[in-house]
DNA sequence: ATGGCTGAGCTACTCAGA
């Protein structure tokens, strides 16, 4: 089963490059992250055309998630945590995996910038409140996988000038230690997993010349419980949808499993 | 290099992203 987390940055202004994207690869999962529009504007029609069901948690101009599957999904979900800024950025469903039940959780963590504004403040609320609930449906379930943009560069080796990050929203120790947080609840961080020293990323910024330059950095995750571990063939960063025309700044990540 | 692109909403500009 091929699951891809990718973070589109409008899914209305990307959906040629979405559609290419999926005729090429064929996920059976597509997870998308800042769809940047309301749920009565996602493109359904052209995504059910390609044999895709959609299932979407929009809102206007920005944010929203959406899970984009093959096969019909059981308990989507759009309340995982309550955020405080009644933003879209997480929705859930249940997948099945031979006889495993898996909670799929497709989440935009907040950005978190300027570091000293209640931006900043929200995003440690919000990680807050996630691993509380993350806890929690352990407690039922230990086959969980979530994907997405998690706004965290895990370690320096993840981006390409680390000095210029670590007082940032993104590489400050402080929104890190939330990250192992996580991973110490029982989760792979799978594309390291996999890859112990390789640098690879997930995002380039679209000024400066950062593609061509490939300064990037890598947020874009896949954790997997580790009830699911052995069931890993592969993980794939794809820079190839990045060095299109009218480009996503982030590229997606695949994860196959058996 | 704390914003030099890009997108949404709207029709001139601001807000947001990382």
């Amino acid at each position: 089963m091929k699951i891809i987390s990718w973070n589109v940055n409008s899914v209305r202004a990307r959906i040629e490059n979405i559609k290419d994207y999926i005729k090429d690869t064929n996920p059976d999962v597509l997870l998308l992250q800042e769809i940047k529009t309301q749920n009565e504007n996602f493109p359904n029609d052209e995504l059910k055309k390609l044999g895709y069901t959609s299932y979407v948690f929009g809102q206007k101009s920005y944010n929203g998630v959406a899970i984009i599957s093959k096969n019909e999904l059981k308990n989507v979900n759009n309340n995982f945590i309550k955020d405080d800024l009644n933003q879209s950025r997480i929705i859930t469903a249940e997948l099945k995996l031979k006889k495993k039940k898996i909670v799929l959780i497709n989440i935009y963590v907040p950005n978190g910038n300027p570091v000293d504004t209640e931006k900043y403040e929200y995003k440690k609320n919000w990680l807050k409140k996630f691993i509380t609930k993350i806890k929690k449906i352990f407690e039922n379930n230990p086959n969980i996988l979530i994907a997405g943009d998690f706004n965290i560069i895990p370690e320096e080796l993840d981006v390409h000038d680390f000095k210029r990050y670590e007082n940032d929203a993104l590489g400050r120790l402080e929104i890190r230690k939330k990250y192992r947080e996580i991973i110490n609840l029982g989760f792979k961080d799978v594309y390291r997993f996999k890859n112990k020293t390789k640098q690879e990323y997930t995002f380039w910024d679209y000024f400066a010349g950062s593609w061509q330059k490939n300064y990037g950095m890598r947020i874009d995750h896949f954790l997997l419980s580790n009830s699911l571990i052995e069931n890993i063939k592969s993980i794939n960063i794809n820079k190839k949808p990045r060095s299109k025309e009218k480009p996503s700044d982030h590229t997606p990540i695949e994860l196959e499993i058996i």
